[in-house]
DNA sequence: TTTAATTGTTAGGCTAGTCTAACTTTATTA
DNA sequence: TAATAAAGTTAGACTAGCCTAACAATTAAA
C-alpha cells in the first residue's frame, strides 16, 4: 500500500513524464519544486521508490516512472479526475474549487468506491477542466490541443480545455466567472489585445493575455488541434 | 486544524462519552483499547489535546471533551455518517462496506463540501445503520432505543437500527444477508432460540443470539423505546 | 490498613517525511 | 581545459505518532 506521500511523488512524475511536453524523464530539482519540497528530500525519497520498483534510477541521474509506477500514478490522476466531475457535476462545486478538494480524496483507496464512482457519473471521458480520466487500466487517450496563444488573428476556435493545475489561473477565472449558456462558445483571436472573453463548459470567462497559454482549444470548424486548413479556405 | 490522528482520538471520545450509556468521562485505558493503541500513547496524546483545549484532563484523572472538542468530534461523526449513506444511497453499497470507507472519508475537512453533501442527499435525518447524523452545528438528536435482547417474550418490535462499530457483525450480516421488500419487517421474539430471522431497511437478515445487543429495536405498535404499554394491554 | 492489582506516566527509541548545511558530481562557459 | 555554476547527495536534526520497559499512583481486596 503506498503512502500518501509516495502516490503524490508518483502522481507528480505522471505530470512531468507523461503528460507534460512528452518527456520521458525528469531531474531531482525540478520534481522538487513541483513537488514544493527540497531536493534533499526528493533524493532520500527517490530512493525509496526505486527500492519499491515504481521509478528507475541512478545516482546523479534522471527520473523516470517504472510501467507500475506509471500505473500506480494513473490511478492517483483516475481518482482525482473522478472526484472532480462528481463534485462539479453533482455538488454544483465550480471548476476553481474542485481541484483542492481533490487532491485530499484522490487519495482514498479503494478501488471499488472509484469504479462505482465512474459508473455512477455514467463514465466520463473529460473532467471539468476538459482533461482525459484515465481507465481502470491507467490507460488514457490524450487528443491534441494548441493553446490560445497559437491561435492566429481571426481564426475561430472552440475552447475544450484549461490547465488544471494553475490555482492562480484557476481562482482568478472563478472571480469573474459568469454563466452564460450550456454549450461552448466560439471566440476571435481579434480581441486578445488585452483583457478577452471565451466561453467553456457554459461558463463565459474574462482572461488577461498571460493566461492564454493555460487555455487550449481546437479549429471551431473541424474540431482538429492540428491538420487543420479551414481557415485557409 | 487537526490531523487525522487527533481527530480520530475525539470521534472515539464522543463515541464513548456522548454515545455509549451516556458516560461522560472516560480513563486512558479504556480509550487506548478503542483506538486500538497503548495507553502511553494516550497519555502523551491526551496531554496534546488538553493543550489544544479540546478535552478536560488532569494528571491520574478522567478524560472529557470540552465544548470545544464534543463540536469537533462530532463533525467527524456528522461527515462520517454523510458519507456512510452517500455509499450506501448513491454508490449502492451494503451496510457491511460503507463503515470502512468512511473511516476514510470522515477525514476530508472541507465544510462546504460536507453541506453540499448534505444537501445532495436532502438532508438525511440517519444513516444506514439508523444512527442520527448530526447536523452542521454538532447536535444531534437520540432517540431512546432498546436492544433485541431486552425484548420480551411475545413482544412485536421493529428494528431500527444495528450498532455501526461491529465490523464483525456487519459482515456477518452482509454474508448472509437477503432483500425481501422495501419497509422494515415486525419479528417475534419467540424466534430467538439460536438463530433468528429479522428485517432491517428491507433486508431480510438472519442473526445468532449472540448479536442481539448489535440491534435496536422499538415496539412495533407505538414505536418508543421506552414507557410503551401496549403489551400489557 | 497493608498488600496486591489495576491504572496511568515517563523515558528512551523507532519510522516517515521533512529540513539545513556541507559536500560532491556534472555541466557550462570563458 | 580549467574555472565556475548548477545539480544532486549525505549527514545530522526535527516532529508526529507510535512502541516497550520501568516506574508511580490509585483502587480494590485480604
Amino acid at each position: 500500500m503506498l503512502s500518501f506521500t509516495e502516490e503524490n511523488y508518483l502522481k507528480a512524475l505522471v505530470q512531468l513524464t507523461v503528460f507534460e511536453e512528452s518527456y520521458t524523464e525528469v531531474g531531482v530539482n525540478k520534481l522538487a519544486s513541483t513537488l514544493e519540497v527540497k531536493p534533499a528530500t526528493v533524493s532520500d525519497m527517490v530512493r525509496k521508490l526505486k527500492e519499491k520498483l515504481l521509478v528507475n534510477y541512478e545516482k546523479y541521474g534522471k527520473i523516470s516512472l517504472t510501467e507500475k509506477g506509471r500505473v500506480a500514478g494513473m490511478m492517483v490522476v483516475r481518482r482525482h479526475r473522478l472526484w472532480e466531475t462528481f463534485l462539479y457535476k453533482k455538488l454544483d462545486f465550480t471548476w476553481a474549487e474542485v481541484h483542492e478538494l481533490a487532491e485530499d480524496l484522490e487519495h482514498i483507496h479503494s478501488k471499488k468506491l472509484i469504479d462505482r464512482l465512474d459508473q455512477f457519473l455514467e463514465f466520463p471521458e473529460f473532467d471539468p477542466h476538459g482533461d482525459a480520466i484515465p481507465n481502470a487500466d491507467g490507460e488514457i487517450i490524450i487528443p491534441f490541443r494548441k493553446t490560445l496563444s497559437e491561435v492566429g488573428k481571426g481564426e475561430k476556435c472552440k475552447v475544450v480545455a484549461v490547465k488544471d493545475n494553475s490555482t492562480d489561473f484557476l481562482q482568478h477565472v472563478d472571480k469573474i466567472g459568469l454563466k452564460i449558456r450550456d454549450d461552448v462558445t466560439v471566440i476571435d483571436r481579434d480581441d486578445f489585445d488585452s483583457l478577452t472573453t471565451i466561453g467553456f463548459n457554459g461558463v463565459q470567462i474574462v482572461v488577461s493575455l498571460k493566461f492564454t497559454d493555460n487555455i487550449f482549444v481546437v479549429c471551431a470548424q473541424c474540431l482538429k488541434a492540428k491538420d487543420c486548413n479551414c481557415h485557409s479556405l
